[in-house]
DNA sequence: CGTGTAAGGAATTCTGACACG
DNA sequence: CGTGTAAGGAATTCTGACACG
């Protein structure tokens, strides 16, 4: 699925799934097209890190704790 | 799948794909936004539709013959 | 009749930037 | 730092039409 859908399931806006990957959090693939892939396990990674974030831990450290 | 993909997939050009459908040879939904939305079943539908219409079968015929 | 193409619009995505606090 | 938005481009889809043979 693309960027929209994720967005779409998770409330979580394009923009902020973009920053999260900026981040160094990885959550998508590249298609060929160039536009960013997401399967169902992205889709729960990318609901982990908004949780993490509304929680008011910094990216840096969600990343941090994800390895 | 969008009609693009069923176009790769199949080798008949997107607009060939809607002229069938034009024609009552029911191929695709609609998605919500618009777009003709296919699945498995539908490329295989495709697939035997162009090859009797290449045959020289008229869309008419191909039509009844599917009833 | 089956198929191509140009036309104009809409929706989606992409990137890099400015904004704020 | 996390998030919004405007900017400009690219790819895809939609419809109705003109073209040809």
């Amino acid at each position: 699925m693309k960027i929209g859908e994720v967005a779409r399931r998770t409330g979580v806006a394009p923009r902020l799934v973009r920053y999260y990957e900026q981040q160094g959090l990885p959550t998508a693939e590249r298609a060929a097209d160039g536009y960013r892939r997401y399967d169902e396990a992205d889709v729960e990674r990318v609901e982990r890190v908004a949780g993490k974030v509304r929680a008011g831990i910094p990216t840096r450290l969600v990343k941090a704790a994800a390895r």
